[in-house]
DNA sequence: CTGTTAGCGCATTCAG
DNA sequence: CTGAATGCGCTAACAG
């Protein structure tokens, strides 16, 4: 570790320590020709304040925690940007932590954030269990919650409007003229799931199409499960002109599923993701599909902690992000 | 912020704040008696020990700085995660800056890094300044390139074998008995790209095959211009049997190219990608390409940022990771 | 076994 | 305009 610090320069320029400081940071009360002699001299020995030391004394790390469940999965990327741009601004860096969808993990990595006393936590966690949510409540360090997928107490949250975006999804298809949806939901013990899936129905709903059993299956989320359950599908014969997916990567299977049939998209079945990952449109057939504001995501929940952490007393604040369809060649 | 410290547990508990300290910290000397009873205390007022200030005194603020070029490109996502994988196991966080491609940003995220007193810096430059470089050496905070396509003075390096992962490519075209290959390179402003032509050659110059100009392209690496390229050519009636492309987007291009154009991939023409992004694998015709082994970078990096702060005077160490021929359906 | 003292590097009173 | 003193929270050396 260097051994330069504001002590060594104070002898060097035979000031006081507290001079330097304050030439350093450019306070005033110090005699510009002294101040020039600090800065050269500060210069000259590599000076590099320590802000662990200067974090200490004002309270302020000028870090943000961030917990997110996976680190490799590209969604994140943007949201990730968002987050960084927005905080880098105000020239605070960020502490990423992968949670890896285990609890446990996040529990920890929240801890020891609040020990490193970062200035804010975004947080996305994994599961039901919140106890350090009420770390966070009870040391009092600002934080907002992303994309939490069950009730938490009163706090703050960004994330998406995902009825609406699957409302939208399939309100799309039947402006179209589709009546026979094939819906193609994701696990349902997903909560995620069941929102997209309460979207499809109202939709339907709306347009006064009554629900089809047939019509509604699940899958894992996987381009190769859409590949498969399309394709069973297929053989069997049911009727259906179009299919709405939980998404991209269902949607994208089934492309290929069809593909594979010997139909066209979407001259014979018309199909709608959800999602827009990057090979949506890079596909050879670009897909429609639902756009989620990825980045806005990041960028808004930065905002709302750094609103957060300079007026502690505000009252939490919800907000849903809307989701909008991107029509390409599927539909 | 909190204001409970060590102090007020040893009021509370009526010893003194060394005694506190010890008994936290599982060091000797405590009877038994007196640690149970610091224990206690601090269990009751909500004790969250500092770790800067910990890291004050110890000199040790148990954080790695990244420096990427680009936090939205999914290529990292992987290597992100071997870094922290292997940190973590070791009670490192990461505190991960994003360059953005620009050389002024990058080295205002090490400057920060160094006054945020970082253990450690994994960097990959994104030009052929180097000042940053020179910082951290001057303050001896140990550091490890990655992925770096200049010449950088003598320090520890971890990176791809470009060259032999080009070579891989081509032979496999060429023991699939392919003569007549398009190479669709990158721009040659880029070394990366220089690396991977320059094994595109140097296979075909072992198989005995003389290079000829009409074959070999370059392009900017995305699927609309892969695909742009392609159609030219294959309306130009150029005679080959076979594309190697600079990476996995060029390739995918081609594929829609080719397509389009009414022949059969691999039947007609053969493709071989680099860098196996997710949807080399789940295009619709598979794509054989060269994959890097990417979470091996990050853990590979991190390992090596070990090794240098434990004993900072090792000598630099290169390391270029092998990467290997996936064969999917292309070829 | 426990307390006192000092110091990590810095910024902030308060005096001069 | 400048310096001396104090403390942020913690650990380590040294006494008792």
């Amino acid at each position: 570790m260097s051994q330069v610090n504001q002590r060594l320069i104070a002898e060097k320029a035979k000031v006081s320590i507290n001079t330097v400081s304050r030439a350093l940071n450019d306070k005033p009360d110090v005699s510009s020709v002294t101040r020039k002699r600090v800065l050269k001299i500060a210069q000259q020995v590599g000076y590099v304040p320590n802000l662990l030391a200067k974090s200490l004394k004002s309270g302020q790390s000028k870090t943000i925690g961030v917990v997110i469940p996976n680190l490799s999965n590209p969604f994140f990327n943007p949201v990730l940007r968002g987050i960084d741009d927005k905080l880098r601004e105000q020239g605070y860096n960020l502490m990423i932590c992968n949670s890896n969808g285990d609890y446990r993990r996040e529990e920890e990595a929240v801890v020891t954030l609040i020990q490193k006393r970062v200035d804010g936590v975004s947080l996305t966690p994994v599961g039901k269990r919140s106890l350090d949510i009420s770390y966070l409540q009870k040391m009092s360090v600002p934080f907002v919650l992303m994309m939490s997928h069950f009730k938490v107490t009163d706090t703050d949250y960004v994330g998406f409007d995902d009825k609406m975006g699957a409302f939208l999804a399939t309100q799309h298809l039947m402006e179209k003229g589709h009546r026979r949806i094939l819906y193609i939901g994701g696990p349902p013990y997903f909560s995620l799931a069941r929102d997209r899936l309460f979207g499809h129905k109202k939709a339907l709903a709306t347009y006064g199409i009554r629900i089809d059993r047939k019509l509604l299956r699940t899958a894992s989320p996987k381009l190769e499960e859409g590949f498969r359950i399309v394709r069973k599908i297929l053989s069997e014969g049911l009727d259906f002109s179009a299919i709405a997916a939980f998404n991209d990567y269902l949607a994208l299977g089934a492309v290929k599923a069809i593909f594979e049939h010997g139909l066209k998209v979407p001259e014979d079945i018309a199909i709608v993701g959800y999602d827009d990952i990057e090979f949506a449109s890079l596909s050879i057939v670009p897909l429609t599909t639902i756009q989620l504001p990825k980045y806005l995501l990041g960028s808004k929940t930065a905002q709302l902690l750094l609103a957060k952490m300079r007026t502690k007393g505000t009252k939490p604040k919800k907000v849903l992000l809307k989701p909008q369809l991107k029509v390409r060649s599927s539909t």
